[in-house]
DNA sequence: TTGAAAGCGATACCAC
DNA sequence: GTGGTATCGCTTTCAA
């Protein structure tokens, strides 16, 4: 290991002083626009910082206050473009008041992730975001322990209240799941739908047991054939839906419509239904829940519950900066509205059931091995 | 604006030399495994600090080292999944040497651009990453001016070479476009397509230019079919694909491969190939440039050269710890290896070639007007 | 091999 | 209003 270069000074707040032949305090008290600077004086310091190019040292401002005007954001994986969204939002906000974002994935790992809040606290970070991550009863004592404000976006503290942890220090941003998919089934039941399938999240996500919960509430408030078959578990991937739409479609009496918990499992779910022949929306009405890029598309143009990932990321900021200068520990829970779009996956309910093709398990994973995985490798 | 509550103080170096009765300037040997201290002390110091959890201070550290271990990437927007995938590969070397991740975007925006360099270098970046940026001059300058280490991702310095600008400070990461054309016009010959279109991505981008000469030199070299009809504009987005695609595809002789210069425009292709009553692959092969997320789904199954995406993030971070220890300011030009993953999107060339139905110009706007954009928003 | 002390650059407190 | 100065926590000479 060798040397490493050190990086030339610039201009310190003592080099403007002395040009000035004034003191430290005064341009210090000058550059942050305190009332107790007479603006005359305050005009000059200005005018020098400016003519001199002086740039503060956030390092040595960090020392002596103790904040670093920066935020942490920890998230499972950059794999998922909602992610993003959100880290778009927030930074937007945040770059404005002039905080720096950083940015930590744990692949889902517990030894990442408790080694991301470590190196964010020694950094100084301000505050620390954790989005859609589960977090094990050690990793919430630790962000518990740090002491900053910390805000949870897609998992609601009551996740780990059952934990016993003290989760009452956390804010929340997250979206009105239950009311999305509220908003879908009167969609599918003002179609004539009254047999809907569900395809849910995993259900140790906070947000996926509020979708299943809406769905459950919404059937039964509409009057919808409440069967417990219609209801099967998933895992939000291609496959899980997949496996979801295989599992419904198969229904001795299959429902005309499949409303899936995102919507890659949305994509699943046309997916089968183009192998068992079944047109979309002719013989079956699909939807999901996200709104990702790909479900905007013509030849997939998805009818799903759009997620306001940007408003999210830019809520998170907000309250971040309402915590940072009005100092209200009170937490707040921030439920984000959705809204429906309405595309071309979904039609009225058609007169006549079309139960499709037979569609055998073993065809599932021939399916797979031959169209999922990459057949051959040519290396350039 | 209210007051900010300060941070609890944590363990300091002093609190642990005090604890053992040594001086700091020894506790911070020992931490940094100078071999100056005696194997002994160096225990007892390094077991006395993680006893008390000691966490030292990286602004008190940045401050007298004026480096802060951590580098800032800019990037035009966190729409595009690959840049994620970029950041993620970055991220997982940084972290593991202590550095952390700034992120900021720039809209593609010059002043927000600016600031966001601005901002970086005031915090004491150790290095700045720019990924696929468009720089104007006023940009480059400042970033050669601030005397940092930068690495440019997927924009040669060549670039803006022709800008009189001073680029050869800069580092490059990219992949092998031009080779990632040829193997895939490898691939297509060898089926036996002999006309094959390509639909280019922007060409102030000097990526897309490379992906474009690739394939002028492979259809040359293989003596394919070089009629310059065969070539068409685009600019990397679905709807330019849908363009390229029906002009290539309304030649009285039309090709019986399309090559896009990314997957997104392969997608829009694949649209109209449908639109035109074209079966992909039987009447018309498809290939893209990228292997997005969704050229994976068994629904699309999109033959592709591969970004390396993960390997670009990680040998950036590589050669940016290869600058801060070993100070070799001679720039480097890395350009990582393409693969071709064969799905099922290209198949042998037909016996006869099937024109397809025709489609009009305004038909391209009425299908866009009426599958792109949303119908109906219902709000929840 | 260890210890004492001088900064790094900005802030904040308290005299004036 | 303004100026001196201690201080934040660490690194880095230089002396012992």
């Amino acid at each position: 290991m060798g040397v490493r270069r050190r990086a030339r000074r610039g201009i310190t707040i003592v080099d403007v002083a002395e040009a000035l032949g004034v003191a430290p305090s005064t341009v210090s008290n000058a550059l942050h626009d305190k009332d107790i600077v007479a603006p005359h004086t305050k005009a000059r310091i200005l005018a020098m910082a400016k003519a001199m190019n002086y740039q503060a040292s956030a390092a040595a401002r960090a020392l002596v206050t103790r904040q670093s005007s920066s935020v942490g954001v920890i998230l499972p994986d950059f794999a998922n473009p909602v992610f993003n969204e959100i880290i778009s939002g927030l930074n937007s906000v945040l770059a404005q008041a002039g905080y720096a974002t950083l940015v930590a994935s744990t692949s889902n790992d517990g030894r990442t992730c408790k080694a991301a809040i470590h190196a964010f606290v020694k950094r100084d970070v301000d505050a620390i975001v954790v989005i859609s991550q589960s977090l094990d009863v050690g990793e919430t004592a630790q962000l518990a322990g740090c002491g900053l404000p910390v805000v949870l976006v897609h998992r609601t503290p009551a996740d780990w209240q059952t934990a016993h942890a003290p989760s009452s220090t956390f804010d929340y941003v997250g979206m009105d799941n239950a009311g999305g998919v509220r908003a879908l089934v009167d969609h599918l039941a003002g179609l004539g739908h009254r047999r809907i399938g569900f395809i849910t999240g995993p259900l140790q996500s906070s947000a996926a047991c509020e979708r299943t919960e809406g769905f459950r509430h919404a059937v039964m408030a509409l009057g919808l054939d409440a069967d417990p078959q219609l209801l099967v578990e998933g895992s939000y991937d291609f496959i899980a839906g997949m496996r979801g739409a295989r599992a419904l479609l198969s229904l001795t009496q299959r429902p005309t419509a499949v409303i899936a918990a995102n919507d890659l499992m949305a994509f699943g779910t046309m997916d089968v239904a183009q192998q068992m022949g079944l047109a979309v929306p002719r013989d079956l009405s699909i939807v999901g829940i996200d709104d990702v890029f790909f479900s905007a598309f013509p030849m997939i143009s998805l009818t799903t519950a759009r997620q306001p990932a940007i408003d999210i990321g830019e809520s998170v900021g907000e309250r971040l900066l309402e915590r940072f200068f009005d100092d209200a520990p009170c937490p707040i829970a921030v439920t984000l509205p959705v809204e429906v779009i309405v595309r071309h996956s979904t039609a009225p309910v058609p007169d006549s059931i079309d139960p499709g093709r037979p569609l055998s398990v073993e065809s599932l994973e021939a399916y797979l091995t031959s169209r999922w995985k990459p057949s051959t490798v040519i290396v350039a």
